[in-house]
DNA sequence: CTTACAGTCTGTAGCCACTACAGACTCAAG
DNA sequence: CTTGAGTCTGTAGTGGCTACAGACTGTAAG
């Protein structure tokens, strides 16, 4: 039954998250204090479930807050599916709002650089552009 | 012609930036130590061009240290272009990739927040889909 | 003149989510 | 016996601010 114990070494390995980062979750809380082989921490499969969960997590751009969240969801179980709703379509809904930022930066900074290209104006476009203001967002 | 000698507060007013991030570019290097009267910290016209223009810089999604660098070409003039066309295009290929990025997160929460509206699948298709990875970027 | 109040000062600590050490230890193979 | 890889704790740094505490200054009203 334990004969799946392993080091943080191999878990960094087998959930995708580098030592540092297990240990910092840890410290934080997030993760449950590992059990000791010694000085050593321990690790089960149930704990490689946990970290790439919180991976998947991250990788949605979830914050730990949030990510602490759906793990007690996920743990409990009872009605979990409508909070964690709850939880996905408001950071949905921030994501969808930062995409919006970085696509008018995106515009305005393609305007410059081309402006820069055609090199048919006097002094920098770019940096004229940054002092007038005439890089609306 | 140092009529318009303004103070932090106004100059904060003026150019959008707030009192302490005004305190905090100076404590950096980004700005110039202010010239005082008294204790206080005595501003120009020039500061509130320098200023807005850190603003709108930043506001495209510029580090300080483009923002930095970017100061230094406006000052000195002579080739600055090329320069500010390099800092601005290669900062535009990372707004690019983080557009792409948040749009493979947006498709993934769309797509798991749908699950879970048409209440159909037995447990919950967000939870699940983080720990099995059916939620691919 | 006094008092109240808005503005400013310095310095420090906190935020997020890590990352990067230093310096000590444990353990197994050659 | 030595060497090397792995792990440990603890602390400090990153970027770009933001938020105080506690002291001071300047001005307008009473």
């Amino acid at each position: 039954m334990t004969q799946d114990a392993m080091a943080i070494g191999a878990l960094s390995r087998r959930s995708g998250c580098n030592i540092e980062t297990i240990r910092y979750y840890e410290r934080i809380g997030l993760l449950p204090k590992a059990s000791r082989r010694g000085r050593y921490r321990s690790y089960g499969v149930e704990d490689v479930g946990r970290l790439t969960f919180v991976r998947r997590a991250r990788e949605l751009g979830f914050t730990l807050e949030d990510v602490r969240a759906l793990l007690d969801l996920a743990a409990g179980g009872h009605d979990a599916c409508s909070d964690a709703r709850q939880i996905a379509s408001s950071h949905l809904l921030e994501v969808r709002a930062k995409i919006t930022d970085l696509q008018a930066m995106e515009r305005a900074l393609a305007l410059s650089v081309e402006q820069c290209d055609t090199g048919k104006m006097p002094g920098c476009p770019m940096i004229t552009a940054l002092f007038s203001g005439t890089l609306k967002l």
